[in-house]
DNA sequence: TCCTTACTGGGTACAGTGTACGAAGTTATG
DNA sequence: CATAACTTCGTACACTGTACCCAGTAAGGA
């Protein structure tokens, strides 16, 4: 129960073999196993097992070979989680497509609207494969998903006012709250499934020290709130996460604007 | 190498510890350790070397005992793990003191000023304890220090003319944002240290890639931006921390300031 | 055709992990 | 002083990632 490491191995192996698949060489018997189907098999046991699951011989097992057999197709594991994080971002990118194009699209309704699209599929993203986040990136590996990805952000934020610098802050903003918000739901929604403890059985083994602590004269507020519901009400905005994005884009407009008041340029919406 | 799991073991176990102190039995020797030196011990070995280094084993030979004398002490890692983040958590924070001192002395310079420097505090006590958010919190485990800074951060809140729930949404969301931003920071630091390989060797090893790559018409912002010095400039605020902070807080006081309109009540800043 | 070379598959082994179990030592109580 | 309660902690087990090595396979050269 350790955080597992990306970006630990050979960097260059990681970018090479994301970049462009490697050359088969001539000799030598056909590989029986290709990275691809290693990687989506990862994300299989990762996606429907948690990441704790996620051992080189699970790997192997699901794939019917030799646990060593997986090291003729990548150096270590820090390498597969790599190339993991880049598949799973790559689900909402066609990377055949140009990304002015996509850009273009995501610019129809606005760079606000843009923007939105760009979070809630991040956050969808997130839900999807809870275990991304328990993948520290030791450092951004930029495989061909995060550049595209990054370049179609930048093209739709680009022309509305922000300098280069301003553009990638707005971007990494969205992408800390959608994470941050996604770090709590996934957490929240995994302890069930690995405590064997349900989220009733949880807040009632919580509730008494929650009630005795909290109902004495230091702790008036939260104990008003949590009479109110607010750790047990679901309105339906799940971990607050639409009501945040909101408040975050609502920031940005503000700068938008006060940037477009500074330096008047050609705007968008 | 995966993420270390808190909250799985015996849940009331960790509340009864973090609330009360245990009373000792009266028979038997003396124990000749506490659960106290063992959380700061296993703090230390954390900070200085990481999670990834983070054994019963070490903690024990940092402590000079033998391992397994831990397990009388804390049933298992997943409780340590607990305890230690309820400890750094507990570090701002003086829980002889009543919150609602503290939340007035926020309050001093306005909820605005006082939500800056809550999340001003997390952000340092998240750069201070790298290993923070690694631990999985399968469910936050509500000890007195995250129970007590909450009730300080709602009664912060409290009467500017929002409800509870809307209260409790502007927490979570300085909360997702000042995380997500540390997790990026943190990992970025820890990266040299972990990897053996300083930053300039990253970007040297990853620069080919990046231009070969960028330098195509697929990318035309992105190298621009690059060229700029995006991914290599400072410009002092670190990962955008304070950018995305003003950009939240404006935010929020829009919605402060809309709510307050269409409910007037006693405001504050 | 057969040897050489290059490659793939995968078994075994090793150092590391968390922790269950149990034996041995220590202390207060009857 | 025996007993019960408690401590310390050595050993053992199942698990991890992966280094090393050997057997088997396929293509190129003679």
């Amino acid at each position: 129960m350790t955080t597992e490491y990306s970006g630990g191995g050979d960097l260059s192996f990681s970018l090479k073999i994301m970049w462009r698949g490697g050359e088969r060489p001539s000799r030598g018997p056909k590989p029986g196993l290709d990275l691809t189907r290693i990687v989506e098999a990862a994300i299989r046991v990762a996606d429907a097992e948690g990441l704790a699951a996620l051992s080189m011989r699970r790997i192997a097992t699901e794939l019917g070979v030799g646990t060593m057999s997986l090291y003729r197709y990548v150096p270590g594991k820090a390498e597969l989680l790599d190339l993991m994080l880049d598949a799973v971002y790559g689900e909402d990118i066609d990377l055949e497509q140009d990304p002015g194009q996509e850009a273009a699209r995501l610019r129809a309704g606005g760079w606000r609207a843009g923007l939105e699209e760009i979070a809630r599929g991040s956050w969808a993203l997130h839900l999807r494969h809870p275990w991304i986040l328990q993948v520290s990136q030791a450092r951004p590996v930029l495989g061909p998903s995060s550049i595209t990805g990054l370049e179609i952000a930048m093209r739709l934020l680009d022309g509305i006012g922000l300098d280069d610098f301003q553009m990638m802050k707005v971007i990494s903003l969205i992408d800390s709250y959608v994470t941050g918000t996604a770090r709590l739901a996934v957490e929240a929604g995994q302890a069930a499934q690995r405590t064997g403890v349900s989220d009733e059985d949880f807040w009632q083994a919580q509730g008494p020290f929650i009630m005795r602590f909290m109902s004495d004269e230091r702790f008036p507020t939260l104990t008003r709130a949590a009479e109110a519901g607010v750790f047990t009400v679901d309105d339906g905005d799940g971990f607050g996460f639409e009501f945040g994005l909101q408040r975050v884009l609502d920031g940005i407009e503000a700068f938008v604007a006060a940037a477009g008041r500074e330096h008047p340029a050609p705007g968008t919406g």
